[in-house]
DNA sequence: TTGTAGGCGTTATCAT
DNA sequence: ATGATAACGCCTACAA
């Protein structure tokens, strides 16, 4: 395996000194233009590769971002890979690396990825949490290294977190329900202790207290986190057997929106007339083009993309101001009617 | 985001030579007890870490190995991920760092990990293929890079290799189904034209002639890939239709078995007494503890572990013989039978 | 056992 | 517009 071109080569060739290769090569406007030309010929005949620890070297920096996983198996959720891709979007637009500083079993060291930044091998550190992480990264992550959180969570001005936007998520949910005339809008949610269960809720009550609507904590329905389905199908059932039932249901996960249809279907109700229903989030087939009501969309690849892209503008020393940042939601009407016979 | 230590602030503290500092952090013999102790407490106080650029500069590599995917979609695979695990587990244990250099669809170069080679980015690459691939990485790959292919095949003596024993599979399976009686084994099978299938059918026919069994092309049953498992039933059928029916199946893939069970179950017959069945491998949910049949276990951790090692000892220049290896498979024998009701 | 000097391949800062 | 020289942080002959 031979060794690489170098610029003292090309130099030698095009017989110039090799500062005047790095500045042709650098598209530095400081160099004749027929020089140039001869000097990239060469480079190209010759092809020329710039060593990038020595580039590195000297710019203080590897152009190297380290991906942070509790584990791998993470990435077997279509949302970690989604999200990995938007990542890798924002890597190949400003020419980053990417490489794998998962906290593996084996390593005994948990810092293992912030000395990746001390030995110059990355310049800064994406950091993929899971949603149902508790304490966000507070307790694993040094202050004053460049890392961004993607579903992380923190109270600390000097950490950096990226999310859905989680609270306009339940803003947009009850609004379109509003806007529909419903206003006894049931909610279907799991563990609250879940940063993004709350927000949602946050999100909906808000809308509520702006429209006058009194919140009826009988409307909000805890389901346990080992079935969802099945919970979603008897928070559902409570639902309907209320004094005064629902008009709607907000179901805040794709699997609590599948049991209130199997619920709601065994009631012999149709949806939307009978009973209005949104999910929200895509499942982990992400066949959400099948899924057949209204739903609140995530976009795991922009969350990716945008935390890469933050990380990338804290790396290069770009003004940020904020340390939290949201990904925004959208709304997908299905305006087909869900009927019983479909359901069958 | 401070400067880091280097080995000359260690050197002026320790009032030595900085050539003493580089030598006593790297173990050698050739520094004084005393030295080396003052020389180590300084470097651990200032939180010393050697600058990776710096370093792969001078020792020409990066100790870091590109992981080369077709796509990260990939990834959501759970052997794809067990034998990443496997790959990480060896790049822990030797040092070495692992870039993504999966072929995005955004890079127009598909030459990009190589020329992460020729930038000295990485030192090389583990080519991680689908076993459905039909050219293996022959028109992908670069010769005289270090490149070691996972799952891939190739008839060039320059490329490296790593697979499953498909061959010693079918060979074991066969041997088994033999040692308890059988001589009318049945091999139920996907397209001949993946490799994985075609060796071990080359396995099991082996074993045929060994013990002068003639091989009959009834036995040999085709599934079709959409819907293997239902394929796997169907094919069954025409086994158990034949007018002397096979007393063993030996189903080349997880889903195969899971058609013949069914098929099996439906005809009233019992798992072994009526008929004999084998397996091979297990599926995406890894649930193999739970899979009722005897079966050909694969070991995808084993296989990640083994490519990267061998890869590592091509960058070591260590000596290599062959350019192909092959990853044991084993038998995992299930002693219950299996009743009509089990399955009801 | 330790120090000196040179080099790895770049880029940056001088000077020309 | 180009060249000479130093520097990035580390390692390694060679000299002492």
């Amino acid at each position: 395996m031979k060794i690489n071109t170098t610029i003292s080569e090309i130099a030698k060739i095009a017989k110039v000194n090799k500062s005047t290769v790095s500045r042709a090569l650098n598209n530095s406007p400081l160099v004749n233009g027929e020089t140039k030309k001869k000097i990239m010929e060469i480079a190209r005949d010759l092809q020329y590769f710039p060593n990038s620890l020595a580039r590195g070297l000297i710019n203080r920096k590897s152009e190297t971002i380290g991906i942070m996983l509790l584990e791998l198996s993470s990435l077997k959720k279509t949302l970690f890979i989604d999200i990995l891709k938007g990542i890798e979007s924002a890597c190949v637009k400003y020419g980053y690396n990417m490489l794998i500083a998962s906290l593996s079993e084996q390593r005994e060291e948990r810092t293992f990825p912030f000395n990746l930044i001390k030995c110059n091998r990355i310049d800064g550190i994406l950091n993929i949490c899971s949603p149902y992480s508790l304490n966000g990264f507070s307790n694993s992550c040094i202050v004053d290294h460049p890392v961004v959180s993607i579903n992380g969570i923190t109270k600390d001005k000097n950490k950096y977190c990226v999310n859905f936007d989680n609270y306009e998520g339940g803003v947009i949910g009850a609004n379109y329900f509003i806007k529909r005339g419903h206003s006894r809008i049931a909610v279907l949610t799991g563990n609250q202790m879940f940063n993004f269960f709350k927000e949602r809720i946050r999100g909906y009550r808000s809308v509520l207290i702006k429209n006058n609507i009194l919140f009826d904590k009988n409307l909000l329905q805890f389901g346990c986190f080992e079935d969802e389905i099945k919970s979603g199908e008897l928070s559902t059932y409570r639902l309907l057997d209320l004094p005064v039932p629902p008009t709607a249901i907000f179901a805040l996960t794709y699997e609590l929106a599948m049991g209130a249809i199997k619920a709601i279907k065994r009631r012999g109700l149709e949806i939307p007339n009978d009973i209005d229903l949104m999910g929200y989030g895509c499942n982990e087939l992400n066949n959400i083009q099948h899924f057949p009501i209204t739903t609140i969309l995530q976009n795991p690849f922009a969350l990716g993309f945008t935390s890469c892209e933050l990380l990338i503008n804290i790396l290069n020393r770009k003004e940020i101001t904020g340390n939290l940042f949201y990904v925004p939601v959208e709304l997908m009407v299905k305006a087909m009617r869900i009927k019983k016979k479909v359901y069958v």
